[in-house]
DNA sequence: AGTTGTCAACGAAAATCTTCGTAGTTTTGA
DNA sequence: TCAAAACTACGAAGATTTTCGTTGACAACT
């Protein structure tokens, strides 16, 4: 049995890519990495740290003084929660109608589209396995 | 050019799965749907209907004295806009990611494999042509 | 015409999420 | 050893979203 974590609000997912990215960090590091897109207070940061490894997010090595922050949930795990969400709130909960959307237009590129293609054939011969849901 | 409506939050696109759905209705009777999986108050739903005006989400038909609301934005534009904030949030733009999660395990079944596959090759021929964007 | 029921409007409370100021502790280095 | 710098903890303000109570207008029915 896996343990629950929630669905991660906004700014949770931007602290988690972070983690997923670079590994564990102190709070300053995920603030600097953070502040090239966003403009995010350090408090800000720390704050969330701290709600995220409240609610298991993350949890946190705290032996030195700057404590270091690393992910506690799957990058896979949690896209997943997020898609079903999505999936639930607006499309019927139907994977198809979603996978459809992803067909149009310039979503996919010539290239990206041939790729996913082979996946798909390839999928179907072998049906059923997957292996990479670690946590980072 | 296409006018801009925003990304509705969650409750807002609740109300317009029931619109899309169901067409043009009362306050009452949206409120009488939605109360089939949530528990709306009736006065919660009119406000609602109130802002989702504002903002260009719905418009209304005033003449009666029970308005009649119905939905100002297109289902597959809205699906498009929520996708492409997932993608952003959460696959680093990419949607070959996306894809790839939609074929795992049993998001999608053997048919719908199936019929999407199809659909994949018919695609490949005939590239790019959509036309059903239509507002309901 | 008067009573009862349904409705729109509106403001504000409640809930959730985000941001930050302040206080106190540990580390660093002059 | 003392001051400056970096850190955690925490409460509370802000912002956004959701919910609902109240009021007054309109409608239906008698």
């Amino acid at each position: 049995m896996k343990k629950e974590t929630p669905i991660p609000t906004e700014s949770e997912l931007a602290i988690l890519n972070v983690l997923w990215a670079v590994g564990p960090s102190t709070v300053r590091e995920v603030q600097n990495i953070l502040n090239r897109t966003r403009n995010t207070g350090y408090t800000t940061v720390l704050k969330l740290l701290q709600i995220m490894t409240q609610k298991k997010l993350v949890r946190r090595d705290e032996s030195n003084h700057a404590h270091v922050y690393m992910s506690n949930c799957s990058k896979q795990q949690t896209q997943r929660y997020l898609v079903d969400d999505l999936l639930k709130r607006a499309f019927g909960g139907s994977p198809v109608q979603l996978a459809n959307m992803l067909f149009d237009e310039e979503k996919l590129s010539k290239t990206e589209f041939e790729k996913l293609r082979n996946e798909i054939i390839e999928l179907k011969k072998r049906e059923g396995d997957n292996g990479d849901d670690r946590v980072e």
